[in-house]
Parts: C-alpha cells; structure tokens; sequence
DNA sequence: TCTGGGGTCCTAGGACCC
DNA sequence: TCTGGGGTCCTAGGACCC
C-alpha cells in the first residue's frame, strides 16, 4: 500500500505555529510580489477567496473579514517542510518527499490491519513535534492515494483509506475526472466530450483510445486507477535537469544597465544552485519580458551555449548578459526577467574544450566554494558579484512587507518569549 | 495601480545515419 | 499500381504538477 501525506494549507499552517493567536481564523500567504493569493487556511476558502486570485482582487474581502495576511516566507516553509520529512522518515524510511508539503510512503511491510493505526500515530506525532496539521490517504498506488488524500481532507480523523472501502469504485464514481492526478484541464475536457466524466469512468476507459488521446502518460493513469503501479519511488530525489530562477520586478526596467544588475543577480542565484548539487551546465537561457496584462506584450528569451560545461558564477553571468544583450528592445517596460540552466551534467563527468582546456577552472572552482561556504556560515550574503548589485537594496526587488520573522533559520529573527 | 515561481515528461516533425 | 526497415538527435511546444 502507498500513503500520500499532505500537509493542511502548508503555507498558513506554518505562519500559525508561531502565532497560535491565528487559530481558528482566515489566514492567506501571497506570492512574490504579494501578487496573488497562493495558500488559504479552511477559513480563507469558506470565505471564498480561491486559490491563485490577485490579492487586489480580494482585498476588500480580506479587509471586511480580518484576514491575517502574510507575504510568503519561503526560508520557513523549506526548514518546516524539512522538519516534517525528518517526522515521517523516523517512522517509514520509504519516503519519497514529492513537493514542500507532499511526500509517499510505501507501505508494503505493513499489515493491512496496521495502516491506519500508522497513519494516526504518524499525524499526531506531525502535529506534535512540528505543529503541522497533515492528511494521509492510502492506496494501491500514487494516483489512488492522491485521491484518498483528497477524501482524508473532509473525513474526520484526516485520515482515508480508499481500499478498505467495501465499494472501491462507487467512491472514484464520486470523483470529477479533473481531479485525478495527471488529468488537467486539456485532458478533462477530451475526456467529458467522450462521456469519461469520473475518476470510475477513467478507469474503464478503452486503452487504445487513451493511448491516442492522451499518449502513455494518461495510459499510466488509467492503469494506476486500476491497481497497478506505473509511477515508480525514489527516495533520493534526483539532480534537477532544469535551474531556474525567475521573478517579477517590483518596478518597470527600461534600460539595459538595469536589467543586467537583475539578469546578473539571478543567474548568481542560480548559480548557486547549480554548485549545491554538484552539477554543471553549458546552456544559458535568458528571458525578459513585460507585462502579460498589457496588449503588446513582449517575451524575449535568447540561449547563449558554452564551450564546456561550467558552474562558477563569473562564466554564467556573463553568459546570462550576453543573452540579455541579444533578448533586449529599447523602449519597453519590463516587469520579468529570468535565466535558465539546461543540459545539466555532473561536476565529475566533465567535457574538456578538444582545441583548449576551456573546461572548469581548478582556481576558480575553489574560489567559488569558499564563497558558498562562507555565505552559507553567515546566513546571509557577505560576498557577491558587483554586476549583481547589492542583495537587499536593489531597487527592482518586490516588496514583501508582510513576511513573517523567518523564525527557524535566523538568528536575527528568533522568537523572543518574555517573562 | 496591483496578476507567482518553480519543475517534469512527452510528442511531433525535421534532418540525418546505415 | 507497386516504393524498406531500422535507428538517433534536435527543437519547439504542449500538458501537467505543486
């Protein structure tokens, strides 16, 4: 058996650990840019607030209703989330993390009778150690649990085991099609104009159709509704294939100096990324555009591709602007910019230059893990590339005035408890 | 006025190989 | 009229996930 543990509105649940005072009451967490609502607390959603709308939208909701409201804390989401990993893997080892607030388990050395004695001493320890409120649902497999998981949401006990059930499909028989894992919008509305209206109805779909309509990726869906496990574990995630780093500014760009502080900043970031897994790249994507709400949208995206492989900040960089230079019109307003790492290698399979060595330099791949080393010790940015601009007082970063104090990861930003 | 930021996997079609 | 059988690699774009 495999159980899908879901925390509860991650995001807002971690915003309450540290203000019990907001139990109980509608709590929402923005995006960058305190764009868009991206997590609601139950009592958020009961006022009808859904998940993704501008917060300009809702503002007036929020305001009549004494919504607590919080830019997102990314710095205490990953640490609670890893925290809430750390819970599950002391009491299953096979635990398979899928998104910040998702991971599998595999129960298979478990007796039947055993998993939802597991599944409750396992959400109350969550709750307990880490104060996150989660839903476990069980199945045979990844799609069946995903949809217990959503029935575990509304039971009782937050807990749902869609095989013990005595009439497995009348329960997927009350699921929309839509709402099964791997089944998006597209997908659903093919299926609805053949009559496939629920997750039973997919079920005993006609493979052949599936397979034409919906290629191997809704075959698999089908069979894993069936019972048969076609989506596969692992409990080390893989390297990331892709490294992006993208954001919206919090004013308009027009100039190329000031866009290649941001284009220069962010490829930093990614760099950095790209080093934590121990990976190179040698292709460089670089995106502007301005805004999406506006008539004459502009998307410029140019690819610059290194001789060799590289991951030090310095090489990417530079690639990075050389696509900006490319990608940038005079006279728009920009509001994105982002930058791209693909063809992702491992540092120790590397490809040297067949002409020069322009492979990883030995010097530079020192001083850039000094510098990792000594910005991770300090929690903070101590040593950065100039062409980046100051970290924290670039002028085209978003406001995010409503962030909590990153509690758990600052030392700076511990709470205090007077007595 | 204000509209997120990451990812993965698959397909189709072109160009090429023997 | 009939026109082989097997591959690879690349790019662009679609669809989905949280």
């Amino acid at each position: 058996m495999i159980a899908l543990v879901d925390c509860d509105s991650f995001y807002a649940s971690c915003e309450r650990i540290f203000r019990p005072d907001l139990e109980g009451k509608p709590v929402v967490v923005l995006s960058n840019n305190d764009g868009c609502v991206i997590a609601r607390s139950r009592e958020a959603k009961a006022l009808g607030i859904p998940m993704g709308v501008p917060y300009f939208k809702v503002r007036e909701t929020i305001a009549k209703n004494d919504v607590a409201v919080f830019s997102s804390n990314y710095a205490l989401y990953q640490d609670i989330s890893s925290r809430v990993l750390e819970t599950i893997r002391h009491f299953c080892p096979e635990a398979e993390p899928y998104s910040i607030d998702e991971s599998f388990l595999v129960l298979d050395s478990l007796k039947s009778s055993d998993e939802i004695a597991f599944a409750k001493r396992l959400r109350r320890s969550i709750k307990r150690f880490v104060g996150i409120p989660v839903s476990i649902g069980i199945g045979q497999t990844k799609t069946l649990a995903k949809i217990a998981t959503k029935l575990a949401k509304e039971a009782k006990e937050g807990i749902y085991d869609i095989a013990a059930q005595k009439d497995p499909d009348s329960v997927l028989a009350g699921i929309d099609v839509e709402d099964v894992w791997g089944i998006g919008r597209r997908q659903s509305k093919k299926l609805r104009a053949i009559r496939i209206r629920t997750a039973c109805d997919l079920k005993y779909a006609e493979e052949g159709w599936i397979k034409k309509h919906l290629s191997v990726v809704g075959l698999k869906t089908v069979y894993e509704l069936r019972g048969l496990r076609c989506f596969g574990f692992r409990e080390v995630p893989d390297n990331r294939k892709s490294i992006c780093v993208s954001r919206s500014l919090g004013v308009y760009l027009t100039s190329y100096d000031e866009l290649s502080q941001a284009v220069a900043f962010y490829a930093s970031l990614a760099s950095e990324k790209l080093r934590a897994q121990r990976s190179l790249t040698d292709t460089v994507t670089t995106y502007i555009a301005t805004s999406f709400h506006t008539d004459d949208f502009y998307w410029g995206t140019r690819t610059i591709r290194l001789e060799t492989p590289k991951n030090d900040t310095p090489s990417l960089v530079k690639a990075a602007l050389e696509g900006l230079k490319l990608a940038y019109i005079e006279g728009k307003k920009y509001k994105r910019v982002g930058v791209l790492f693909t063809e992702i290698t491992p540092y120790e399979v590397q490809q040297r230059g067949l002409f020069c060595d322009t492979g990883q330099s030995v010097k530079l791949n020192a001083l850039m893990h000094i510098i990792d080393k000594i910005n991770f010790e300090a929690n903070k940015p101590m040593i950065w590339l100039a062409a980046g601009g100051k970290p924290n007082s670039q002028k085209w970063v978003a406001s995010a005035s409503m962030r909590s104090p990153r509690y758990t990861s600052y030392w700076d930003e511990i709470p205090l408890v007077k007595v």
